[in-house]
DNA sequence: GAGCACTGC
């Protein structure tokens, strides 16, 4: 009998994180809630049916082991763990087959959600993942519906008369009987409170019925036979599921009401509501305004229903609002429809990348920072907006800060545009003074204070400082809270998991549980879910992250962080042209941001791993600007074709170097997308169509006349997402490198490498196995395939590609000398001679000493080729070229004519 | 023979 305890203390949890187990998308979670108020009610009225259910016989099991082809052992004999675990697949999960009725209506709930959801946003909306749970979820729900006479089952045959009829006195006496004997097994293995209270129950039971009246005798049997009748047959049963469909509308009736009260709720309890007229007051008045509001004031979703409720929203003008995040674009424009009370696309909607969910009907649009840009090339004018509004403007990425320059000059052309600019408190005023300056009006959050904490004295090594940090707050603090560290990069990330995991072996038993979560952006998303993962009662949860969770991640339940004070921060030289990540100290806003994360579900501690005197003295007060240290040879080409020609004295926010903006335009010219005037080219206007890399765009166009575009196409759609492409595990370190070796080309270099990788990425019908088996990561090569969808779009409305796939069938070695040509075509000016030892190179334009980086196919190569181009340049341990492919002189002197002099490439 | 902060079109 000791296995039954496993039995009941297994079911109990399943059936509480069932959710979980399945993992579903969270907005599921309504249909959750509310069917769990619809099982209250029809179990109000069919008292006890959960207990019967639970019941089952022998012959039950057997049944529906038949039904469903496991052979789960609900008798657990020990090995029913491994049976019984999350992962398996839905069909094998016990209270399907326990509680059928019950699972039924949830997942027929489910399935018309799912059904819905595909209706309203299309098949595409769902992921793989939510594909293949819909189509398990409809398959165990046709299974379950073929069988749905399985109640027949409960009757064993002692209850049936010879004639074939069932006897409910006998019944009733039968179940009667086994509900007692349920409740015995339960009170000897339940938890030890639970044990307590049940006899309790029991004993008042007990004592009630030993004194019982006659009234009592004929309620129990009166409550008896009506639960027999309800279960059994004496209701039909259409008319039944007449009752539960009503009972389920009702409860949706309720739900909704409920919803629409409480969404009108919250809507006057944020911050911002209290502001509402005089916020439209100021945009009536002036044409820009900073909003300052901090984060929980609301500012994002109400503004826009603000703007259109004021009638911003009418004469076919509609209201924008920009995001630097493709996610908050996507779930704020979620939650916006869903409180306007209409569907996403239809009168709110978004626009992102691969993705566009608007129509005509639209009137509020939310999109990311990046497709705005994208659609003045469209329209110039932005005509069909009367309000925009940059969001996060103070996170500074290089799109809105060239958004702000756009915009600056689009007001003095359209009086009638209005733009609001929403940022954090700490540098609101540059923006107004930016803006000749325009109002700022304040709007407070709604956020707990945070306690800050400083080290009286530095410390050398804030790791080991991280680690101790950590065991003091889990020791010292009895209070439940988690814990989120910011560490630099996954190196120091992996090592401090690592010491803390080691460490809390060691105590094993002297202090509570302590889960560890690594996150960084390139951990693999289902390592990266274990962080949204509730924390055991008992155990505290410590997330080490990187600034992903500064501002892109939100984690429920941080009351501690643990803030080491720097970042990496990729640098450019635009002198060099090479780029470099470094270790800096970060800036006050980002420490105050980060200490912010404390603050969120109650009142926090931050511990800074730095004195105070270093915070006031040593950290900047903002980070640099992304526009300061990028490469902005795309940011030029574009401006460019916006009609922007003095782009030297363009009023920036922040201007770039000359050096920097100079350097493009040689590098546009020598490019041909500008001529020796400065005007832009046909060739330009045609690149600046691509969302990539100039040079990239440049090889597109010359693959056209060498009729391997597709080819081209594979290569620039894998060269745009590199970093994150190849797993690199670390006790697979062999395997891994075996894995990559297949698909290394040494006549083509690393270019021809990716073109492989994809290739075989097609062959396996884009197969994430695939891509785990050969150490590669699945959502780079998705990426890659829509960069590749998107440019192949492109390619064909500039006639560069033809829809008939005629193309004749080549030698593969001219199609790679062609594709290495296009290359070329693009990539001349980044280009390398090996030295006359032999042993290093040297780049053509700026006669720099570099080395082929390790992780290149054409590193260590015997004999190493002579002359090379390559993607990038980055400063590491040394001066690294990554990406490289080898080249002729002959066709670098004939795409470089203008570029390099006659003896450089003798 | 080295190493990958984070976004976005």
């Amino acid at each position: 009998m000791s296995g039954n305890k496993g039995r009941f203390g297994k079911r109990v949890r399943d059936s509480e994180t069932w959710k979980d187990d399945l993992d579903l998308p969270s907005d599921l979670e309504s249909v959750h809630t509310s069917k769990k108020r619809i099982d209250k009610k029809v179990s109000k009225t069919t008292d006890g049916n959960e207990e019967k259910n639970i019941d089952k016989t022998d012959a039950v099991l057997d049944e529906e082991q038949m039904l469903f082809g496991n052979k789960i052992s609900l008798e657990s004999n020990g090995n029913n763990g491994a049976a019984l675990s999350p992962q398996q697949p839905i069909e094998a999960l016990p209270h399907t087959l326990e509680l059928p009725k019950r699972e039924v209506d949830i997942l027929r709930l489910e399935v018309t959600h799912f059904q819905e959801r595909v209706a309203r946003n299309g098949l595409t909306s769902l992921s793989a993942e939510d594909k293949s749970e819909f189509q398990s979820r409809k398959e165990l729900l046709q299974k379950l519906q073929q069988n749905n006479h399985s109640d027949n089952y409960l009757l064993p045959d002692d209850y049936i008369t010879e004639e074939g009829k069932i006897d409910l006195a006998k019944k009733a006496k039968a179940l009667k009987m086994n509900m007692r004997a349920e409740r015995k097994q339960r009170e000897n293995e339940w938890y030890e409170n639970q044990i307590n209270r049940a006899q309790q129950v029991n004993q008042l039971s007990k004592l009630k019925k030993e004194t019982t009246d006659e009234t009592e005798i004929k309620y129990e049997y009166v409550f008896d036979k009506s639960h027999m009748i309800d279960y059994v047959a004496d209701v039909p049963e259409d008319e039944m599921k007449e009752l539960e469909n009503k009972i389920e509308l009702e409860e949706l009736i309720e739900q909704e009401e409920k919803r629409v009260y409480s969404i009108e709720e919250t809507k006057k309890s944020l911050p911002v509501f209290q502001f509402r007229d005089e916020l439209l007051n100021a945009v009536k008045k002036y044409q820009v305004l900073i909003v300052v509001g901090e984060t929980g004031s609301g500012k994002t979703t109400q503004l826009p229903q603000y703007l259109y409720e004021a009638g911003y929203g009418k004469h076919g003008k509609i209201i924008g609002c920009t995001q630097p995040r493709r996610v908050a674009a996507v779930s704020v424009a979620a939650r916006v429809a869903d409180e306007v009370g209409t569907r996403v696309g239809d009168k709110v909607g978004y626009s992102i990348r691969f993705d566009e969910r608007s129509s005509e009907n639209t009137v509020i649009k939310y999109m990311t920072d990046g497709m705005l840009v994208r659609e003045f090339l469209t329209d110039h004018d932005l005509a069909k907006y009367s309000v925009m509004i940059i969001d996060e403007a103070h996170e500074r990425t290089l799109q809105t800060d060239i958004l702000l320059g756009l915009f600056k000059d689009l007001l003095k052309k359209r009086p009638d545009l209005k733009l609001i600019i929403s940022s954090a408190t700490i540098n609101a005023k540059k923006f107004s003074d930016y803006f000749d300056s325009a109002p700022i009006f304040n709007v407070p959050g709604r956020r707990y204070p945070v306690e800050i904490f400083y080290t009286q004295q530095p410390e050398a090594n804030y790791l080991s400082a991280a680690i101790i940090t950590v065991f003091q707050i889990h020791i010292s603090q009895n209070s439940a809270g988690d814990i989120l560290v910011f560490l630099t990069g996954q190196d120091e990330i992996e090592t401090m998991a690592e010491s803390l995991a080691e460490t809390c072996k060691k105590l094993e038993g002297q202090i509570k549980e302590m889960v560890i979560c690594p996150i960084y952006a390139n951990l693999p998303p289902e390592q990266q879910k274990k962080i949204f993962e509730p924390t055991p009662k008992g155990a505290r949860k410590v997330v080490i992250s990187t600034n992903i969770a500064e501002t892109s991640l939100t984690i429920d339940g941080i009351v501690y962080v643990i803030d080491c004070g720097f970042v990496k921060e990729n640098i450019y030289n635009a002198t060099t042209g090479m780029e470099s990540l470094e270790v800096l100290p970060c800036s006050k806003a980002s420490a105050d941001q980060r200490a912010g994360r404390a603050g969120r579900v109650g009142p926090g501690k931050c511990f800074r791993l730095y004195t105070k005197w270093v915070y006031l003295n040593d950290l900047p007060r903002n980070p640099t600007p992304e526009i300061l240290r990028t490469d902005l040879t795309g940011v030029v080409l574009l401006m460019m074709t916006l009609g922007i020609t003095d782009l030297v004295h363009f009023d920036f926010m922040d201007k770039p170097s000359t050096k920097t903006l100079v350097k493009a335009l040689e590098l546009l010219y020598a490019l041909g997308a500008l001529n020796e005037r400065g005007e832009l080219t046909n060739i330009g206007i045609k690149m600046a169509m691509f969302p990539t890399k100039p040079m990239l765009s440049k090889s597109l166009l010359a693959s056209s006349e060498l009729k391997c575009c597709d080819e081209v196409l594979s290569i620039v759609s894998m060269l745009e997402d590199t970093g994150s492409l190849f797993v690199n595990s670390k006790e697979k370190k062999e395997m891994a490198k075996n894995a990559h070796a297949s698909f290394h080309s040494k006549i083509g270099g690393d270019h021809l490498t990716l073109l492989q990788i994809w290739n075989r990425f097609v062959e396996s019908g884009f197969s994430p196995q695939w891509c785990h088996d050969n150490f590669l990561q699945y959502k780079a090569l998705q990426k890659a395939r829509n960069v590749k969808k998107q440019l192949q779009r492109i390619c064909r409305r500039l006639g560069l590609l033809s829809d008939d796939r005629q193309e004749p069938e080549r030698d593969p070695n001219t199609t790679a000398l062609h594709v290495m040509r296009a290359i070329t075509a693009g990539y001349f000016p980044q280009s390398a001679r090996l030295s006359p030892r032999g042993d290093t190179y040297t780049t053509l334009s700026r006669k720099q000493p570099v080395l082929i980086h390790p992780s290149s196919t054409l590193h260590g190569a015997v004999p190493p080729v002579k002359l090379i181009v390559y993607h990038e340049l980055v400063m590491t341990t040394k001066e690294f070229m990554r990406h490289v492919m080898p080249v002729q002189g002959k066709w670098l002197a004939e795409y470089g004519r203008n570029y390099f002099d006659k003896k450089d490439l003798l």
